[in-house]
DNA sequence: TAGTAATGTTAGCAGCGTAAACATAGTATA
DNA sequence: TATACTATGTTTACGCTGCTAACATTACTA
C-alpha cells in the first residue's frame, strides 16, 4: 500500500456519505470515516479543517443530487406539460427525501452552519432555482413578488411533507380509515395536485 | 447542601431546556447539564436510563407549549371569527417555531425516535389536534378525507417554512427587491391568507 | 540534487455517555 | 425505636470522540 494515497479527499467523502446514509450523521464519527476509507484517525485533517468542514461537503453532494433530480424531472425535453413537469418535479423531491432520508436530515440539519460555508449555500440555493424556473413556465408573467412567494409556498409545502412522513406525528381522524398521511403517500400526486389548486 | 435534591427530576429537566434553547441540542452534554443543577455528573442516571430519555422529555415541553399557543389562538371565547382564528394559529407556530428554534430543532430531531417514547407521541400528536379542531369550524362537514389532506397540506407549509424562514436557502428572484423570505416574514398573516386560499 | 510543501502516521489531550461500586438519606416494618 | 430496604446521591473508571502536536514519508520545484 502506498504511504500517500492519492485520492483521499474525494474517497473520505464518499465514505463519509455513505456511512451518513446507513447510520445517520449523529453516529458519524471522523474515525469511521477515516476507517472506512483504510487510513489513520487523523489523515482527514490534512483535508478537512474540522468534521464539520466534511459534514458541510457531504450535505452539498445532497443538494447536487437533489437539484439533479429536480433538473431531470422538470426536462424541457419531455413532451409533458409544464403542470406535469412541476408535479413530477414535486414527486422527484418527496422521492428523494424520503429514499435519502438520513442525508436529507443531515443536508437541513443545524449542525451545518451554511453561513460558514458559502460554496454549500449556493448549491442549496441552485436546487430552489429549479423550483423558480418551472413555476416562471406555469405562471407566465407572474409578478416577482407573487413568484417569490409561490416558491416559499411550494418549498415549504414539500419540506414539510418530507419532514412529516417520516415523522409518527399525523393528524387523528374520527374514522378509523386509513391514516390520511399515508393516503398522501400513496398518492402523492393527486395530492400535490388538488392541495396546490393548480 | 442536603445529600438529597428533593427534586432533581425535575431540576434537570428545567435545565436541560435552558441549555437546549441557549446552545442547541446537539451542545448539550449530560454533564453540563448536570452541573446547571450542580450535582454531579451522574446524577442524571437516577432520573434519567439515558440521555435521550432526558432530550424527550424536553422536547414533549417544547411540544406542550406548542399546543398551549396554538390552544391560546384559537381560543373559541376569542369574538374572532373561525379564519381569523385560524391565521392567528398560524402565527402562533410561525413565532414558537422562530421564538424557540432550536427546540423546536430538537423536537424534530431524528435523534430522538419517537417510536420509543410513547407519551412524547401523543403530545406531539396533541398539537396536531388543535389545528384540526380549527379546521372542522372552518369548513364544516368536511369528510374525514378532506380534512386529513387539509390538515397535513397546513401543517407541512407550517413547518416548511419554519424550518426554511430560518436556512438562508431561498428562491433567486431576478430583480434585487427584498427577498421574497423577508416579505413572507414581515407579512406572514397575508401570506398564510393568500396562500391558503381560505 | 537540495530544500520545501504536501500528506501521511503516532501519541496524547480533554470531553463525552455510561456502568459499577459505594455512601447517604428516607421509609416501611419488626 | 431499631432495623432493613429502597431511593438517590458520589466517585471512579472505561472506551469513544474531535482535535493538536510532533514526527515520517513522499512529491514538487528551484
Amino acid at each position: 500500500m502506498k504511504y500517500h494515497h492519492g485520492n483521499l479527499k474525494e474517497e473520505l467523502i464518499s465514505s463519509a456519505c455513505k456511512i451518513c446514509e446507513a447510520s445517520g450523521h449523529d453516529h458519524m464519527s471522523l474515525r469511521s470515516i477515516a476507517k472506512e476509507a483504510s487510513v489513520s484517525q487523523t489523515a482527514p485533517y490534512r483535508h478537512f479543517k474540522t468534521k464539520e468542514c466534511l459534514l458541510a461537503e457531504v450535505s452539498k453532494r445532497g443538494f447536487e443530487e437533489l437539484t439533479e433530480r429536480l433538473r431531470a424531472a422538470t426536462n424541457k425535453e419531455s413532451k409533458a406539460t409544464a403542470k406535469d413537469r412541476f408535479l413530477e418535479m414535486g414527486l422527484a423531491y418527496l422521492e428523494f427525501g424520503l429514499e435519502k432520508r438520513k442525508t436529507y436530515d443531515l443536508m437541513h440539519s443545524p449542525v451545518i452552519d451554511k453561513v460558514e460555508f458559502p460554496e454549500l449555500l449556493d448549491t442549496a440555493t441552485g436546487a430552489f432555482e429549479e423550483l423558480v424556473q418551472i413555476l416562471k413556465e406555469l405562471f407566465p408573467g407572474i409578478s416577482e413578488d407573487s413568484l417569490g412567494k409561490k416558491c416559499i409556498k411550494f418549498w415549504a409545502m414539500m419540506h414539510g411533507l418530507v419532514g412529516l412522513l417520516d415523522m409518527k406525528i399525523e393528524p387523528e381522524t374520527d374514522t378509523n380509515a386509513g391514516s390520511a398521511m399515508s393516503v398522501v403517500k400513496d398518492d402523492f400526486r393527486s395530492f400535490l395536485e388538488e392541495s396546490l389548486e393548480i
